[in-house]
DNA sequence: TGCAAAAGCGGAGACTGTCTCCGTATAGTC
DNA sequence: GACTATACGGAGACAGTCTCCGCTTTTGCA
């Protein structure tokens, strides 16, 4: 790649950023990010097809901060349930981070031709390490799959909503129980 | 209103009411639904401001079923889990009935101006039947407008994510144990 | 250093949606 | 039959995403 273009995408990559964070994904347009990163609409399109893989570019650095999400919450102290619930709130939380993503994101998680595939998979094989880490605490059919898709289906309504983290916290604990919930609970 | 106005209104909710079922919320251009309705844009927008307000439109019926399905669920003799699994298959079902509509009318839930408003009340009012019918047996701290939201975002994203019936059904049997689930239970 | 080819740039505009404006037509009334 | 309020239709404003292609810059090579 030339040396102008490497400079052009990491601008544009910047500038799409800033803008999503200030404005949310829908919000921003993609004329904008041109404007903003003083480039053509023919120069952001060469670098990235669509907006959703701007969009993927933006989100590089989260694999990282998924597993140190993982980590944090694998390391606590106390009982499968708060180091479940720890889990499930960063999960919401980052999912959240861009107003309007993570519906997106969620939408993703079983298409392998999305430009979010990748992250998809960073998604499951976190929510798959919760999943053998609690293991006999959670209830035996439980699927890294399916907590994906709880927790994003709340981040979804959450984020559509603007709900305030106290709103969104005890339908985490709902969830977290049900995961929790043992055979004899669930058929009683 | 006059005469032809009428007609001209009915055969707009009829047709877009096929559209819809036809090829989803999202897939249909107002202008599809005008010339289908044989009408200009101009009658199709007196008659509904936006394409929300069309959607409400076309929903004019479901408040009974929506009431009907509670009436089913609470009738049911087996087990306050088996009551509330009914309930929210059913109601999951009604949401994803339209593809696109389940995150757009779970995301209206809070709103008093969206168009859905009085639909969002029919719905939080029958999950507040549900709460009070099931009373005792679910955690002591449960709102209608969780349920209604919990719901609404599994069946967004299976909306989104196209999944089949017994891909959804596990996912609410989740949410229907940790509504079951009892305040030791919670705290363990 | 100079030059040709490859790589990249920019922005006009195609296309597809939602929604508005306003001249024209028609139903309902006397 | 004439008059008026009501309604109609469709051109087009506007806002997005994305494409096409003539022009510019970088780079490698002599």
């Amino acid at each position: 790649m030339r040396a102008d273009a490497r400079r052009n995408r990491d601008r544009i990559v910047e500038v799409a950023r800033a803008l999503f964070r200030a404005k949310g994904f829908d919000a921003v347009s993609m004329d904008e990010v041109a404007k903003g990163a003083e480039v053509g609409a023919g120069t952001l399109y060469r670098h990235f097809a669509t907006k959703d893989e701007l969009y993927d570019a933006v989100l590089e650095a989260w694999a990282e901060r998924v597993n140190a999400a993982v980590d944090r919450a694998l390391a606590l102290e106390g009982s499968a349930r708060e180091r479940l619930l720890s889990w499930l709130t960063d999960y919401a939380a980052m999912l959240t981070e861009h107003k309007g993503a993570a519906a997106r994101i969620t939408a993703a998680l079983g298409d392998p031709d999305s430009p979010f595939a990748t992250k998809c998979q960073t998604y499951l094989a976190a929510n798959q390490r919760i999943v053998e880490a609690l293991g006999a605490a959670l209830r035996p059919d439980v699927e890294a799959m399916q907590l994906s898709r709880l927790v994003g289906g709340v981040a979804a309504v959450a984020d559509n909503s603007e709900l305030p983290a106290d709103a969104v916290k005890p339908m985490l604990g709902i969830i977290a129980d049900g995961l929790l919930a043992t055979e004899v609970e669930a058929t009683r």
